[in-house]
DNA sequence: ATATCTGCAAAGACTTTGCAACCTT
DNA sequence: AAGGTTGCAAAGTCTTTGCAGATAT
């Protein structure tokens, strides 16, 4: 039902069309775990762990196991509208972002928030200063770091 | 002797200047496992991880401990002469750059080779998009991926 | 002579997989 | 009824740490 093309150096993500199931495929049930995890992920702008959601949903009074959010993260990046950062210490970040379009995040390092960016001059200049070295079939990684205002106090 | 300060969203890390000892301390010593992997490191331009680089050494018949190899990695990138990208399965990549000036990269992502890229137009456009959020203490990733010319035949 | 360096073994941390019971459709 | 879903336990990976013997200065 996905195609997912991860290479080592980078990855290329084919998006998955969620509605639409191929021939004869089975679709995506609709479940209580995974209705409780997009309500959470909804619930925040912050980019959070799969540890962190974990945990808070287990606060909340809606246990539910690890593995399944594990799964349902990946499941909502391969549909688009979850986006991911990588933390330094080799953990991943998941945020709902509602869409699929390209875009870059800035992150509160102290709390997670995030403010999503599109600005077409970074695609642009990427693309130019890439092909000009001969390379093709681009893509890129970018997020700025920072404190947001709350933070800053 | 090294101040890394590495913060839960992104990573702030202090310099250390390897050639000038603090008061007292003791200074990096002189090995040839450390020698033969700046050796290794210093004749490619790739990105490769720790273990790449451990089984390269193996191969070349420089036998040198996984362990050491991290370990003088980590020294390499406090010094500021060796940058990392992260992978997208949770791996780290190791570059020798020579210098620990601000820059970014452009990566193959079928064999890791790389250029180096400094941009001073995307450093300035960070800064202004990520500031008029009211952001502060800003820094950045940045890599782009593609295929380099040799890769594309 | 002594503090650092090496590297094996073991520990750690996050994420993925096997599998039997369970729940949507 | 059929097949996706759940979650515990176990496995997997990369990386870090403990420690005793080896080594650079």
């Amino acid at each position: 039902m996905s195609t997912v093309v991860a290479e080592r150096w980078g990855t290329v993500v084919a998006m998955r069309t969620s509605g639409a199931p191929e021939s004869g495929t089975a679709r995506t049930r609709k479940t209580l775990q995974r209705d409780s995890i997009a309500r959470v992920l909804r619930a925040s702008e912050r980019f959070r762990t799969a540890q962190e959601i974990h945990a808070q949903m287990m606060l909340d009074g809606e246990p539910v196991g690890l593995t399944t959010i594990y799964r349902h993260l990946q499941l909502f990046v391969d549909e688009g509208v979850v986006h991911t950062v990588q933390l330094d210490d080799r953990q991943t970040a998941y945020r709902w972002c509602g869409h699929s379009a390209h875009h870059h995040h800035l992150v509160c390092r102290n709390c997670g928030v995030s403010r999503e960016l599109a600005d077409e001059e970074f695609e642009a200049r990427a693309a130019v200063v890439a092909e000009g070295q001969g390379f093709t079939e681009l893509s890129h990684n970018f997020e700025v770091f920072g404190l947001c205002p709350t933070c800053q106090r």
